[in-house]
RNA sequence: GGGCGCGUGGCGCAAUGGCAGCGCAGUUGACUUUUAAUCAAUUGGUUGCAGGUUCGAGUCCUGCCGCGCUCACCA
């Protein structure tokens, strides 16, 4: 309610010269990890570079120029260049390219300097005879710095050293950069190797400031170029099997096709509320009723769950359903998918993974939950087919820390025999099938019977489902799909019963969705996969903040200062002087804000930090001829017996 | 949500409870083929926020904020 925001933005000064106060120039910050919340406060360096980038417009010379002249990308003009000197009679190539300078030395009379554009890098060599003394003085006198764009062109040519160079006959600027990014300082050894000098790596700070992260480290731009062909490589590989690419809702009545807890949203005209979907799955399928034969959707999800390595609170999604083909045909699919994707991002299928070789061509390993739990932990669960008797079981093997007593038979088997237990070893692509119905209320039983009672009831209890995994991380989920209405229907009321306490759990009934199906669905195969995964998987990345641009975090907290700056502000626009002083006894908190022609002064608390220092601000008051309030990031108060919370609007009202 | 760890100039880091330091970057000057250029001089800090203990707090205590790891949650 105080925020003036609108000021900083509409406003043709900069923050820092806006005329808030005379008495009062507002500080440089003090740290760069609170330059992006609240008000922009310049540091040291930038206040240099606002005063390069006066002098510079001083002189006549325009900052950001709309219209550029560029010939070649650099990679293109090396190359060019290399190719002339080979096998051309001349070697004489006139380019004109444009980039953002990256190292800049000045030897007096002659200048060194490194520009790169996304293609690459390349030395410009910068003479005083060739550029004319005034242009040059801007590369001497550094009114041109490291970080800016320019625009250089001249003849390619190689220095003494060998470097290949653009001899700079003419230099422009066409973008200052008016706050430094990190510096990072690059020694190319003999052997073509790179050493980086300086980093910029506060985790925090990169993803906060993608941008900085971006511009500084070319490790982390490949890494969204490597993203950027795995999508396309998912888009040709499923376009190639004769996939119908959609688009379904995100917004979605009612939310479902798998068990995670929705964020909600509201309609405000429709006054309906609403759900960011958690799956496409229940859209997708209703498709298949409509006549396609197989249909995709990459596109993503939202999910109200904890983050981690492996969950972003949104992340990207593929599901794909194909009519007349079960789950083997699906896995089929997903073999030579992952397989296609690896060769396109990184030129084979088999990748190496946190040193781990991994070989994604098929056919994978393909494996029952409960063979694999046999496998590797020695007993065959359906000799425990009740929750009671398996927690028993797993709790005299010692494997059961962690497990609910309460927890259903398929929870056990699939969160935490395979989640705890299994996940973890499954470093090559495996897939592994067969899961209990009572996780899996979209996919069908397993076919068959048997004369033997056991195998009878595995079979019943089991449906063909499969998830995949590789580097020891749950990649994708797919199954036979149901398509019989009517038991679609009581798996809605099964998971129901059996999850009734549990939120999470349940899946909501869809009508609309039986509906479709009581149509007639084909028989189909469907399938999901966590893109980011993939991605990383394909970029040996070990987090999937590295392979999301903007990753979720939490919104940075308001500072004293940077309340005391809206107030400031606010005062200002009303034409009211302030001064910063008041001064109280016998504590480190000295400061108020202190309108002098109505003798009110103003505290600044977060909110949090008010609880308990009610004496002390009835300390600050005693300071004052008049009264004191205290501004918090929630709320205004005024300073009585005690604490009374007053609406800014008349605050204002009252003193204007 | 629980546990552990971290938060110090723009960036990367140091500082047995006792003068807040270093490298890079920045500023000023020198240098006409450098490349982590070099040389000389030099600026910059309320140590994440708030409270407390103490003669004295970056350091100890409490609360809060943020990030990381981990567990829980999680197709």
């Amino acid at each position: 309610m105080f925020s003036l925001g609108n000021i900083i933005k509409s406003g043709r000064l900069p923050a820092f010269i806006l005329p808030v106060s005379k008495t009062l120039p507002p500080k440089p910050a003090s740290s760069g990890r609170r330059r992006d919340r609240g008000m922009w406060q310049p540091t040291k360096l930038e206040l240099e570079r606002w005063e390069k980038a006066q002098r510079l417009q001083a002189k006549g010379y325009e900052l950001y120029p709309a219209r550029i002249e560029r010939t070649h990308r650099i990679a293109e003009a090396i190359a060019l260049f290399l190719r002339a000197e080979t096998d051309a009679a001349t070697t004489d190539i006139g380019v004109t390219v444009t980039g953002r300078i990256r190292r800049l030395n000045s030897k007096g009379k002659v200048s060194f300097a490194h520009i790169e554009d996304e293609s690459g890098r390349v030395q410009l060599f910068l003479r005083i005879n060739a550029l004319g003394e005034e242009s040059y003085e801007l590369i001497r006198r550094k009114l041109i710095d490291v970080d800016d764009f320019v625009q250089a062109s001249g003849a390619m040519m190689r220095t003494r050293t060998g470097e290949v160079s653009v001899n700079t006959s003419e230099l422009r600027l066409i973008s200052k950069a008016l706050t430094p990014l990190p510096v990072i300082k690059e020694q190319r050894r003999a052997d073509g190797s790179v050493i980086e000098y300086g980093e910029f790596k506060d985790s925090e700070s990169r993803y906060r400031q993608r941008y900085a992260d971006l511009a500084v480290n070319k490790s982390v731009r490949e890494i969204f170029v490597k993203r950027a062909r795995a999508i396309k490589a998912l888009r040709e590989f499923l376009d190639g099997e004769g996939m119908l690419e959609v688009e379904t809702p995100i917004l979605q009545p009612l939310y479902g096709g798998a068990a995670a807890r929705p964020f909600s949203t509201h309609h405000n005209q429709l006054r309906q509320d609403l759900y960011l979907r958690i799956s496409f799955e229940l859209y997708l399928k209703r498709l298949l009723v409509g006549g396609y034969d197989a249909v995709y959707e990459i596109g993503r999800d939202f999910r109200n769950e904890g983050v981690s390595y492996k969950h972003n609170t949104e992340f990207t999604m593929l599901e794909f359903y194909k009519a007349y083909i079960d789950y083997k045909g699906v896995m089929d699919i997903t073999e030579r998918m992952f397989a296609y994707a690896a060769e396109q991002v990184t030129g084979s299928a088999r990748i190496t993974y946190q040193g781990a070789a991994i070989n994604l061509a098929p056919p994978w390993k393909r494996v029952s939950i409960r063979d694999a739990a046999q496998e590797l932990l020695g007993f065959d669960y359906m000799d425990y087919p009740t929750s009671e008797t398996l927690y028993a079981h797993l709790d005299s093997r010692g494997l059961a820390e962690g497990l609910a007593p309460g927890d259903t038979w398929g929870r056990m088997i699939v969160e935490h025999i395979l989640g705890k237990h299994i996940e973890r070893h499954l470093i090559q692509p495996t897939i592994i099938k067969d899961y209990p119905r009572d996780m899996s209320p979209f996919a069908k039983g397993i076919q068959g019977t048997s004369a033997d009672e056991k195998e009878r009831r595995y079979l019943e209890s089991h449906t063909e489902r499969f998830e995949f995994f590789i580097a020891g991380m749950e990649m994708g989920n797919a199954f036979t799909e149901l398509n019989d209405p009517r038991d679609q229907q009581a798996r809605f009321v099964d998971m129901k019963r059996l999850y009734a306490d549990d939120a999470d759990e349940t899946t909501p009934l869809d009508e609309d969705y039986l509906n479709a199906m009581r149509y007639g669905m084909p028989p189909n195969g469907g399938f999901g996969s966590g893109v980011d995964r993939m991605v990383m998987l394909l970029t040996d990345q070990t987090s999937i903040r590295d392979v999301l641009l903007y990753p979720h975090l939490r919104s940075q907290q308001l500072t004293e200062a940077d309340l005391r700056g809206q107030f400031m502000l606010d005062a200002a626009v009303r034409g009211m002087e302030y001064r910063l002083d008041h001064q109280m006894e016998g504590s480190k908190r000295q400061i108020a804000l202190y309108l002098p022609a109505r003798e009110i002064g103003v505290e600044f608390r977060l909110a949090n930090a008010l609880e308990g220092s009610l004496a002390q601000l009835q300390n600050l008051r005693q300071a004052f001829e008049g009264d004191l309030y205290v501004m918090t990031d929630e709320a205004l108060y005024r300073v009585d017996e005690d604490l009374i919370e007053i609406v800014a609007a008349d605050f204002w009202q009252t003193l204007t």
